[in-house]
DNA sequence: TACTCCCTATCTATCGATAGGTAGGCAATG
DNA sequence: CATTGCCTACCTATCGATAGATAGGGAGTA
C-alpha cells in the first residue's frame, strides 16, 4: 500500500480521535501530511469511505493486540492490559476511543462507518466475554454477555467523562471502583 | 424571558443532544421555530453564549429534578428515578444527555460551554455521593467519590454504547449488570 | 393630543472561511 | 502508450457573524 495511503490514514486517525469524525476535514489532513485534499480523494472517493476504512483498521489493529493479550499468563493481568489501551489515549493529548467518540456522532455517520462502529464494539464483547469464561464461570451464558457490555460500556463512559474534564486521573478513579465493586475482575 | 429565546433554547437543546454542539447551526434552528439566523445572533450574540447557556439550563433543570428525587422514601429508588432520565434520551429518538455528548467534542467547545459541561459533572457526582452516603456507610469519604464518579461515568458510557448501536435495550442490560455486581445499589 | 426618541425584535443582504467533491492536466513508471 | 498518483483550479453548499434597515411600542414632553 502506498505511504500516502498509508499517511493519510494515520494523520486522520489522530484527527478523528482528537476532535471526532465531523471535525475531520480533508483539507486539513492533506496540509498536514504535505498533499492537496484532491490528492486524498484519489484514494478515498468520499469522506465515508475514509471514515469506514478507519474504522476498519482500528477494530482489525485492536483484534491484533487483544489476540496476544489473550496469551498472556494471568488472567486479571488481561484486564490490566485491556484497560491500559483507553488510559493510552487519553494520556495521548487528551484523546478518545475512535469508535466510541464515533458513537457519539452517530447520527451524522454514513451507513458504511456506522457498520463499522458496530463491528469494533462486537469485537470488543466478544473479546471481553471470552475473557469472562474463565474468570466467571458460575455466570450463565447470558449474564456473562451482559457483563461484557457492561465492562465495554463503563470503561468508554470513563474515558468520555475523563475526556470533558481532560483529567485522566478521573479515569483511574473510575477504573478502581469498578474493579473495588468487582463489575471488572481485579 | 421572551418566547423566541425560550424557543431557541428548546430547538437548541433537541439538536445538541441528538447531533452535538458542533452540528448546531443557527440557520437550522432559525427554520426550525421560523426566525432568521439573524434574529438568534441578537439573543445569543455567540454560537458559544448559545452553548453555554444551554449547558447551564440543562444542569439546572437536572438539579431540580435531582432534588425532588432525593425525597423520595427509597434509596434504592432514587437510583431508579436517575437511570431512567438517562433511559429516557435513548428512548427520544436516540439522544444523548447534553454534556455526555458535548465531553467528546472537548476540544471543540469554546471555553465558556466547557465550564458549564464540567459543572454538569459535579452537579451529578455531587448528587451521586451525597446517595451513597447513607446506602454505603462503611465507605471512606475518597471512596464514596471515587464511586459516584464511577457510576455517573458508567451510566454516561452505557448511554453512548447503547446509541451507537440505536439500541436502547442495551442500555439495560449494561445497567442490569452494574447492579448485579453493586456497582450501583440494587 | 401629538410629536420625539429610544429600545426591542426582527428582517434582508452580505462577508470571509471552510466544507466535500469534481474535471482535467501533467509527469513518472512500467 | 496506459496506468498511477498527484496537481491546479474550480464548484456548490453551508457555516458563524455583521451591517443596515424597519416596524412597533413605550416613555417623556411640548
Amino acid at each position: 500500500m502506498s505511504d500516502t495511503r498509508q499517511a493519510i490514514l494515520a494523520a486522520a486517525r489522530s484527527a478523528v480521535q482528537a476532535r471526532g469524525y465531523n471535525a475531520l476535514s480533508f483539507r486539513e489532513i492533506g496540509k498536514e501530511i504535505g498533499v492537496k485534499s484532491a490528492s486524498i480523494h484519489y484514494h478515498f472517493p468520499t469522506k465515508g469511505d475514509l471514515g469506514a476504512e478507519l474504522a476498519r483498521d482500528y477494530t482489525a489493529q485492536g483484534k491484533a493486540y487483544l489476540d496476544e493479550l489473550s496469551a498472556c499468563d494471568s488472567a486479571v493481568g488481561c484486564f490490566d492490559g485491556y484497560l491500559a489501551i483507553f488510559r493510552k489515549a487519553l494520556e495521548d493529548d487528551n484523546r478518545m476511543c475512535l469508535c466510541g467518540i464515533m458513537a457519539a456522532e452517530q447520527h451524522d455517520l454514513p451507513e458504511q462507518v456506522r457498520v463499522e462502529v458496530s463491528r469494533f464494539t462486537d469485537m470488543n464483547v466478544a473479546w471481553l466475554e471470552s475473557r469472562l469464561e474463565s474468570l466467571l464461570p458460575e455466570l450463565r451464558a447470558d449474564a456473562r454477555l451482559d457483563r461484557a457490555i457492561a465492562i465495554f460500556a463503563a470503561i468508554e463512559g470513563a474515558q468520555l467523562v475523563a475526556r470533558g474534564r481532560s483529567d485522566a486521573t478521573m479515569y483511574d478513579r473510575a477504573i478502581q471502583s469498578y474493579r473495588a465493586s468487582r463489575l471488572i475482575p481485579a
